[in-house]
DNA sequence: GTTATTTATATTGCGCGCAATATAATTGCC
DNA sequence: GGCAATTATATTGCGCGCAATATAAATAAC
């Protein structure tokens, strides 16, 4: 028996944004583990690049992760020497997370990661750009 | 020390990908529960219902999973007596997985996941259609 | 015909995704 | 102040992604 159209794997478009998304983490990986980093450690990472001293849920809301990922994840990295987590004085619940000297050491190296992904010419800048929006408005319309 | 733009994690189009399809997968959810199936078991599913008697090999191209991923998945779905798996005759290297009645008998109601996925319109039919080219794109370019 | 190579699958180990649950501190309510 | 509701984080458990490795059968080389 034959399956009618909208069952054929070809027609799945999360199959296309999955299998291309996978694809996109596996070719960070040459450029990442040199630093030591998984791709979602990058991602925390640059969030705390981008603003030291946050929480665990800031963490989560900039990345997009979740808890359950991020907390394993971060001991992760405090293993690794690159963040503190120390507990907030007003709020005894909230975990602050701190960049070490290392961590703030591996910024420079990990600035050059971008270029040498975009070096991959996968799609052009504009296809790029249009990709971006689109799964934007994708994940927007998505979360409940 | 404040990071360049190219550092920011709005401007990583992986980012956006990545968790446009982790929500869409997560949609897939209360429709697969159902069935019983997890969004990788459902891509095989439908790989094995569109060509019977295929090769872990083949499904693992029909559904661009990786053999680490595929065989214990396809020991699951064994268990959940949806196929079998026997070894093929002329070449005992080759698995040959093949539907049972059971997994037969869920292609009718696993029809109906596409359908009940468009209802989110998460976004139009014409940039579905566009992301899913972008994505494909981007996947075959990567692609090593 | 024996050895080397290739091919098909399986195994291991670690990190992540995420739902469900737990713990503990803070806040709100009376 | 005392108690319920909320908030922040952590834990558990299972499935998946994937690199590395192993096993074993088929094929090629000589």
């Amino acid at each position: 028996m034959s399956s009618p159209p909208h069952m054929m794997l070809e027609n799945q478009i999360c199959l296309s944004l999955y299998s291309a998304t996978n694809a996109l983490i596996r070719a960070y990986r040459p450029f990442l583990d040199p630093l030591d980093l998984t791709y979602p450690q990058y991602l925390v990472m640059l969030a705390i690049w981008d603003a030291d001293n946050m929480s665990v849920t800031d963490i989560c809301r900039a990345t997009r992760l979740d808890t359950g990922t991020v907390t394993p994840l971060l001991k992760r990295l405090e293993a690794k020497g690159l963040i503190y987590r120390k507990r907030s004085a007003e709020d005894e619940r909230r975990r602050v997370i701190s960049l070490t000297e290392s961590g703030e050491l591996l910024r420079a190296p990990a600035s050059k990661v971008p270029g040498q992904m975009a070096c991959l010419n996968a799609v052009s800048i504009e296809e790029a750009k249009q990709i971006k929006l689109l799964a934007e408005k994708m994940y927007q319309n998505i979360k409940i």
